[in-house]
DNA sequence: TATATTGTGAAAATCACTTTCAACATGGAG
DNA sequence: CTCCATGTTGAAAGTGATTTTCACAATATA
C-alpha cells in the first residue's frame, strides 16, 4: 500500500513533467510512515531530526503536491494548523477528535452520507464535498 | 429576541465585573442586524460606515465577548476567515455552502445528530460539539 | 467626585502559511 | 557522458488575518 502510494506519485511526478529529488523521496518516506494527521510542521519536525537540511518550505510545497496527487488530503482542525492525512483510494470518513488529549478517530457512516444528500437535495444543492468533525472527550480523557 | 440577546449580553458583561461601554453597544446592534454569518472584517466595514471612530480590534475583542457570552459562535468555512453567527438558544443547526457564490443555507436533522451520537458512543467519545458543513453549488449556481 | 479598573484605537507583533530569488539538481538532447 | 533548459531548494521576505501591546480615555463603585 505505501508502493502504490508511491508509484502514484511517481507517475504523477512523470505525468506533470516535475522532476524526483531527494527530499521529494524523504519527505514522501516520512509521511508515509507517520500518523495519520499530521500538520506541515509536525512532519517538517520530524524530518529535521534526520535531515537538518530540509527547508520548512520544502516540506510545504511537496505537502501540496500530495494532495495534487491524490495520496493525501488536506483537512482543518479548527486549530489554526492545516494537516495532511493518508487518502486510500475511493475511501472517504469523517473525524472523531478529541478536545483534551487530540487524539483522532476516523469514522464511517453511510447513513448518515445519504441524510447529508437528502439534506442538499431538499435545498437545491449539488455536494461536492463535505465536512463533519465531532469534537468531544475520547475514552480515556473521559475519566 | 434582540432584546433577549441584549439582556444576555449585559448580565454576562455585569456577571464578569466588565463595562458597558458605547462601543459594544453600537457593535452588538450591528451584529444583531446582520447577516446570520459575518466576518470580523465585514461587520467592522459595516460599523465604519456610521461610526468611523471604532477600531478593528473593538470590534474583534468585542465578537469574542458575544461568544463568550453564548450570543454568538464562531465558525470556519475553510475560506480564511473567522466568522461568527447568531446562536438562538438551544437550537443547532448546520451549513450548506455554496462553492461558487458563498451563499450559506442553515439546516437541522435531527435523524444526522442522532447517528453522530451512536457514533460517539461506539468509539467510547462523548460529544461536547459538532461541525457538519456541505459544500456545492446552490441551485442558483448549478445552471 | 475620587480613583481603581477596564476599555479603546493605533500600531506593532504573531502565526501559519506563501512567495521570491539566487544557487542547485535533473533528465532528455546531442 | 556532457550540456543546459527546466525544475527544485532553502533562507528570507511577504501576506493576510488575527492578537497583543501600550498610552490615553471611559466606567463604576466607594
Amino acid at each position: 500500500m505505501k508502493r502504490a502510494k508511491k508509484k502514484i506519485f511517481r507517475d504523477f511526478i512523470t505525468l506533470k513533467g516535475l522532476k524526483s529529488t531527494r527530499q521529494r523521496d524523504i519527505i514522501l518516506d516520512a509521511f508515509l510512515s507517520s500518523d495519520r494527521h499530521m500538520s506541515i510542521e509536525e512532519l517538517y519536525l520530524k524530518l529535521r531530526a534526520k535531515n537538518p537540511n530540509i527547508g520548512y518550505a520544502t516540506v510545504y510545497r511537496t505537502l501540496k503536491l500530495f494532495a495534487e496527487s491524490g495520496i493525501a488530503r488536506e483537512i482543518q482542525f479548527g486549530d489554526g494548523q492545516t494537516r495532511y492525512e493518508h487518502v486510500a483510494e475511493g475511501e472517504h470518513h469523517d473525524h472523531l477528535v478529541c478536545t483534551r488529549c487530540g487524539t483522532i478517530v476516523e469514522f464511517e457512516n453511510e447513513t448518515i452520507e445519504k441524510l447529508q444528500q437528502e439534506v442538499a437535495s431538499t435545498h437545491g444543492f449539488l455536494i461536492e464535498t463535505h465536512k463533519l468533525e465531532l469534537y468531544g472527550l475520547c475514552e480515556k480523557c473521559r475519566k
